[in-house]
DNA sequence: AGCACGCCGACT
DNA sequence: GTCGGCGTGCTC
């Protein structure tokens, strides 16, 4: 038997099957899915089996030293999308497996030396190294011979001592001591020992138990414990546990909500297709606060009720506590939760109860697109929109894509729902590619809060020159005496953004990238947000010597500080990733928020999504604008719908709410259009400029990235790639550059970037596949890189 | 990615 | 003469 393996080498070279032989011994469990060590060259690595053959067109085979799983850890169906993604995102195809796994399940394979022969045989330096271990870290042995690296080498040779390599699982998995009353009679324990006597009558009644439980129940102590057990009268063995991240909640469970007449309508067609069993994608549009996820969680429902698994995707920023308390509510244990808020550890643990069947849904950020079920009844997308669907790294996958092709594959239907859908969304709904389902109304024929725009230009003239206009200062100060809750929102992170010479000008920027350095008020420091080099906040300009160097813009620091001053009386809690950076830390904050402790909540992006708080009357939003002048086509449509959504935070139950929006361009359409909450008519005009400029959805684009470390080595690269794409890909296809890079060098890394706008290139992945594969070989200098992103969401 | 093999400069 | 610099190429 022939075991086809891909091997945990990433590379271009070694981007392809490697055959091995199948031992007896491992016969059983090496099947298509499963990992395995298999030698590579001199080492062992970790490898998946993806298919076993008979024969093998290599000449000389290997056998595979181990199997890991005795469950593959991939199905065939995901084997088989790890294709389809190395393929359409242009990476290579470990990189695309291990996306799909928990990082637990990537091993370690470390390599060492193990002693073999007697120790008083080898000579006196080896003596010292194996001293107190029969087997040393590689490391640690060549750092300790290296004066005598032939003395090692002879060792070798002549089997003195071997190499070894330690395969390490990084997934260890959780164990609890289960302790059980063996088949005996209590009289047998000594009369005196009262304490066992109970203990031992105690798991009698009780059977097996958690030793910590059984313990604190029974109120005895380890002492007792363990004099039974060596009395041979109880048995202690180990089992394995989950973590359970939210195992000290209690979470009442909750039933299904009477829909309204336009949740019906819209539910109708969705359960249909759970029904019958057929693929189908659908956007579901509702305004914010109409009750999407009554929707969602019915649909889920029926999907259980025909025996099938659900997938629910959320955003990373929305996985609140109060969504996972909702699914926990309504599913109880059936659900397993994905984020990145877990220990990997964790996230192992959840995986796992996919992986064997003890969950049927999952309730999970970007990545869990990829859990490991096997009769999906319905993938659901929330929050479409969001960027944190598009994984910034390789594979550069969108989970939208993922989540359409699993669809395919299980006939199942795939929801996505948003309150301002993406304009390639809304537009594939329009041509009818999706159903478009619509919910136009709050529940309870709730009003959209009044949403009114203050020009801060106008401000600036009357002379007011602090963050708050007055509108918005009044706005709090009403909120502070009616006792109502206020969100405010900025678009920022840190104290402040940059530091400079107010004399001549001079931003204090990274050296190893050309990026500005970020003010942190704790240490008085510069940080750099792409590098992480830190450097103590300058005295001095380093350019001209003045002292007037200062830090720039706003951050939720300097506005908490204002906030301050301006409302003295006001409670308020400030949200940014300073505070929320500790576990559990944003749902503290929130709770806290919840419960009234404070009268405005600051915040940054973070707070935008999910926050249903019913007393919430006011929003605020301090800086309408920053987002709208970054370079990007999608910069408008990412400023309408952030306002839309902060909109959507106020009055949600019985009070009225109400929106200020402060901006410097309050015209622009993405600005206004709130107003109207005409999410129709954005649309329309966005979709006209993305035909004016040739974007998508008109248009199809792919942005190739190349770094090297020498600025003219890298230009040239990039040229080369150019004139490939142009000479290879079709006439209509636009290939604009190569320029600089918005973020022109990073880590000391010169970047230059290609972009691809097209409509029809079939040959597209085959052409990039080459570039990738070409120019990486053809690079004279090795340390030259190229990254492909198909279908990019930021052009940084 | 490692790791070995292989061909040119500064040392015992 | 040799040790070791890292350029080149391979891994079933």
């Amino acid at each position: 038997m022939i075991a086809r393996v891909i091997v945990d080498v990433p590379t271009a070279q070694t981007d392809r099957l490697f055959d091995y032989e199948v031992p007896h011994e491992w016969r059983a469990f090496a099947r298509p899915g499963a990992r395995v060590i298999v030698p590579f060259g001199p080492r062992r690595i970790q490898g998946f089996v993806v298919a076993l053959e008979q024969t093998s067109e290599a000449t000389k085979l290997k056998p595979i030293s181990e199997v890991l799983d005795p469950l593959p850890v991939l199905s065939e169906e995901l084997l088989e999308l790890g294709d389809w993604l190395a393929k359409t995102t242009v990476c290579y195809k470990v990189k695309a497996f291990f996306a799909m796994l928990p990082a637990a399940l990537k091993t370690k394979v470390s390599k060492q030396v193990e002693r073999k022969a007697a120790l008083d045989l080898l000579p006196l330096p080896l003596q010292t190294l194996f001293a107190d271990h029969d087997v040393v870290p590689w490391e640690e042995a060549r750092s300790l011979m290296k004066q005598d690296l032939s003395l090692l080498k002879t060792a070798l040779d002549e089997g003195a001592v071997s190499l070894v390599y330690k395969v390490t699982e990084k997934g260890a998995k959780k164990t609890a001591k289960l302790v059980q009353a063996l088949p005996k009679q209590v009289e047998d324990i000594p009369e005196r020992a009262k304490k066992q006597r109970e203990l031992f009558c105690y798991l009698q009644e009780n059977g097996p138990l958690l030793t910590k439980d059984a313990l604190q129940q029974s109120k005895t102590t380890r002492a007792t414990l363990k004099a039974l057990i060596e009395k041979g009268f109880a048995e202690e063995t180990d089992v394995e546990v989950y973590r359970d991240p939210l195992q000290h909640e209690q979470i009442p469970p909750s039933a299904p909500l009477e829909l309204t007449p336009a949740q019906a309508a819209v539910i109708a067609p969705i359960e249909a297709a759970i029904e019958n069993g057929h693929h189908e994608a659908m956007l579901l549009h509702g305004v914010t606060g109409s009750g999407k996820t009554e929707i969602y969680l019915q649909a889920i429902a029926k999907v259980l009720e025909k025996g099938k698994e659900a997938m629910m995707l959320v955003p990373e920023i929305s996985l609140t506590p109060q969504m996972v308390t909702r699914f926990k509510a309504r599913f109880g244990d059936l659900v397993a939760i994905m984020h990145s808020g877990l220990s990997n550890g964790e996230k192992y643990d959840e995986w796992r109860k996919i992986h064997r069947k003890e969950v049927k849904v999952v309730v999970g950020a970007r990545s869990a697109v990829f859990a490991p079920f096997t009769n999906i009844g319905i993938i659901i997308i929330d929050e479409e929109h969001e960027t944190s669907y598009k994984q910034e790294e390789t594979p550069r996958y969108h989970a939208k894509d993922v989540a359409l092709y699993r669809g395919r594959k299980h006939e199942a239907p795939v929801l996505l729902g948003s309150a301002t859908p993406s304009v390639e969304s809304f537009a594939r709904a329009k041509k009818g590619v999706y159903r478009l389902l619509s919910l136009r109304e709050r529940i309870k024929g709730r009003p959209l809060p009044e949403v009114d725009v203050v020009d801060m230009r106008e401000e600036l003239r009357r002379g007011n020159r602090s963050m708050f206009s007055g509108q918005l200062l009044q706005a709090l100060q009403a909120r502070l005496e009616r006792n109502e809750q206020s969100v405010l929102f900025l678009n920022r992170r840190g104290y402040s953004t940059f530091v400079m010479c107010r004399d001549c000008g001079y931003v204090a920027s990274c050296s190893h990238c050309d990026i500005s350095y970020t003010y942190h008020r704790a240490g008085n420091s510069l940080k750099c947000h792409y590098c992480g080099d830190e450097q103590p906040m300058p005295k001095t300009c380093a350019e001209c010597g003045s002292d007037h160097i200062r830090f720039f813009g706003s951050g939720t620091q300097k506005v908490e500080e204002e906030l301050a001053r301006l409302l003295p009386e006001a409670k308020v809690i400030r949200m940014d990733v300073d505070t929320t950076r500790k576990k559990g830390a944003h749902k503290q904050l929130l709770e806290a928020f919840g419960k009234g402790d404070a009268d405005i909540l600051l915040g940054t992006q973070m707070i935008a999504k999910g926050l249903d708080f019913p007393r919430i009357t006011l929003v605020g939003v301090l800086t309408a604008d920053t987002m709208l002048h970054i370079p990007d086509f999608r910069s408008a449509e990412r400023t309408f719908q952030l306002l839309e959504q902060v909109a959507g935070r106020a009055g949600r139950d019985q009070l009225k709410g109400e929106v200020i929006i402060q901006s410097y361009t309050p015209d622009h359409y993405s600005i206004q259009l709130v107003k109207s909450h005409d999410y129709e008519q954005f649309f329309a005009k966005e979709m006209q400029l993305r035909k004016q400029g040739s974007y998508p959805p008109y248009y199809y684009m792919a942005l190739l990235t190349i770094s090297d470390t020498e600025l003219a080595s890298t230009i040239s690269a990039a040229q080369k790639v150019a004139r490939y794409l142009k000479e290879s890909l079709n006439e209509e296809t636009v290939v604009l550059g190569p320029v600089v890079s918005p973020i022109a060098r990073i880590k000391d890394r010169y970047r230059y970037q290609c972009v691809i706008k097209y409509r029809h290139e079939p040959k597209l992945q085959e052409i990039l596949d080459t570039v990738m594969r070409h120019y990486l070989r053809d690079a004279t200098n090795k340390k030259l890189q190229i990254s492909i992103d198909v279908n990019p969401h930021f052009f940084m």
